[in-house]
DNA sequence: TATAAAATTTAGATTAGCCTAAATTTTTAA
DNA sequence: TTAAAAATTTAGGCTAATCTAAATTTTATA
């Protein structure tokens, strides 16, 4: 149907849009790994396609087509990481790069019976909410653990930094998806989140607290 | 690693050299989809990679290396083939062109954590045998059913012909891997095989007991 | 064993996706 | 409000994989 090089651009329009409220030539590039001259080329072929909205300079929105493709791909994705890590007992911090290729598999028949056999699940390892073979999607509103105020409680949902490295290290401090949290402390000159989870307390920087997201 | 490209052809030679003990350039293009010219090119390719031996209008073979590589995706492929059938639930005629993509599918470590969450298969739904991680394959010794004498007796346990239309004829008349059957006639004019199975007595033409493999 | 036929290779092009370098447009900020 | 900086596009090329048409080699057969 549609090339591989064409559903990673469409997938990578989607997170720049849903994340960042824009995709440029630039970020796009940023995303995939090419150059600029190389991004303007395929706009051109996607809009060709009536894939994106697309005028020179002016960035890319999608099409209804276009952000249907990209779901589909983003479903896949998803459901294949869960797979991974509840029937092949990957880690979550080991299983992006195969999704990065199972999401290529085109059939739709293959999608629909995997997330039949997962058991439908709204939401992938990560805690990113997986789309309905309709591409609907939850929205869930996250926030990062960094805006709770003291004494606040709340449950990680989801974080906003996928690297192996910051996965391992919420995995290592216990800080996983579905942990209830509880700020103990806050601190306007030191760097650091002072907090207790159900077992014990622990003290994470900024940066950290940035990137675990919290549900409302 | 390799293109899906150069994997295809390498499993194409593996299975040409396998069913007729020679793979030239026609038979190639011929199993690819592809023209002779092409055939030439990657194969003049393949051998600068040292994946194939290859003499100018002499055809060609499998190094050590290429022929590992072959076995690679075959084991792929027939993995992928079961987990559809087994968990998905897909009917044997239906495995194959999905198994066609997830064979590229790169990583080592997920193969072999199927293998081992499928039980460690030894052979796939249409009874070819599973090489194992180091590419040791069984040399199934198998023969078609139109060789069994009269009254012979004998397990099915591979087809030769793996179109969908067959698969599902023998689907439907109960003809399937494991099920034993005896001939009760074969008639020299009529192009019929007369034989019982567990349940049922049936006659298949010459053609059909030619592609139903069984065990000796 | 000499042709004719078949198989294979070579020559020359095409397409998708990518690149660098140069030109153009937009944005920023003096 | 204009010059510099940043972003984007265009121009020109490259590689992998494909094709058709023509040339070459092998094989079959008279
Ligand atoms: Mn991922
Ligand atoms: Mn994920
Ligand atoms: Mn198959
Ligand atoms: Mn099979």
């Amino acid at each position: 149907m549609h090339s591989f090089t064409e559903e990673n651009y469409l997938k990578a329009i989607y997170h720049l849009l849903v994340r960042r409220q824009s995709a440029t030539t630039n970020d796009i590039a940023a995303s995939l790994g090419t150059k600029a001259a190389s991004v303007t080329d395929m706009l051109k072929k996607l809009s060709d396609k009536k894939l994106i909205h697309y005028a020179r300079y002016q960035g890319v929105t999608l099409t209804t087509n276009g952000e249907s493709i990209a779901l589909g791909i983003v479903r896949k994705h998803r459901l294949w990481e869960c797979f991974l890590v509840e029937k092949l007992n990957f880690k979550w911090d080991e299983v992006h790069d195969m999704a990065e290729e199972l999401e290529h598999i085109s059939s739709a028949k293959l999608i629909d019976r995997l997330d039949e056999f997962m058991g439908c699940p709204a939401y992938d390892p990560h805690g990113d909410p997986i789309p309905n073979n309709k591409g609907q999607i939850i929205n869930q509103q996250l926030q990062p653990a960094l805006q709770l105020s003291k004494h606040q409680s709340g449950i990680i949902a989801g974080v906003a930094d996928h690297s192996p490295a910051f996965l391992q290290y919420l995995e290592k401090t216990q800080l996983i998806i579905g942990e209830t949290i509880t700020v103990t402390d806050l601190s306007d000159y030191d760097i650091s989140v002072s907090l207790k989870t159900t077992n014990k307390e622990m003290n994470i920087s900024r940066e950290v607290a940035k990137n675990i997201l919290i549900a409302i």
